[in-house]
DNA sequence: GCCAACGTTGGC
DNA sequence: GCCAACGTTGGC
């Protein structure tokens, strides 16, 4: 299986790309997805060795802010289960997990976000996912022209 | 804080 | 299965 792209969403104030920074070994568990388009996405189709940018959503102003890589596999999240966790649904159970995540590990984070305005007038986006109006959401696949796109944008900063 | 877009729920 | 009501997301 060839690797793949994505665009992984998160409030930065839920959890920030400085927070990936900051976590032993520099990765994270992406728990706490609870829409079931995203959920397919990290059960079935992200796959270890597969590249990720890191997106800020609702932050000012919204955008890339990281390069990861996922290290694991989509397995079930195990805040579903825990009624403390602010994740918590009492609708999944460990015989039949509802919810599921991966673990990635921060390749790089960007000396400057490349913020959703720039990403909307960059040739060749046109049709990516986050630049549509209305996008929300949080796991989107990204193709590898977009991919490429994006890494010019970084090696010019 | 506003509100458009989208997803989910639940009555029928 | 339809769809109105409601809740959430997220740019601005």
């Amino acid at each position: 299986m060839a690797k793949r792209y994505w665009l992984f969403k998160n409030e930065p104030d839920c959890f920030s790309i400085d927070d990936l920074v900051k976590a032993p070994d520099q990765t994270a568990e992406w728990e706490g997805v609870r829409n079931y388009q995203a959920r397919n996405f990290l059960r079935d189709e992200v796959k270890k060795g597969d590249e990720v940018f890191f997106y800020h959503s609702n932050a000012n102003p919204p955008g890339i802010v990281g390069v990861c890589k996922v290290v694991r596999d989509g397995y079930p999240d195990p805040t579903a289960l825990d009624p403390e966790s602010r994740y918590y649904d009492p609708k999944s159970t460990s015989d039949d997990p509802r919810w599921y995540m991966v673990d990635v590990q921060l390749t790089r984070k960007l000396s400057d976000i490349i913020p959703l305005s720039t990403l909307k007038a960059a040739p060749g986006l046109e049709s990516m996912m986050v630049t549509q109006k209305g996008s929300r959401l949080s796991i989107q696949p990204v193709t590898a022209d977009e991919w490429r796109t994006i890494m010019k944008l970084v090696r010019r900063m």
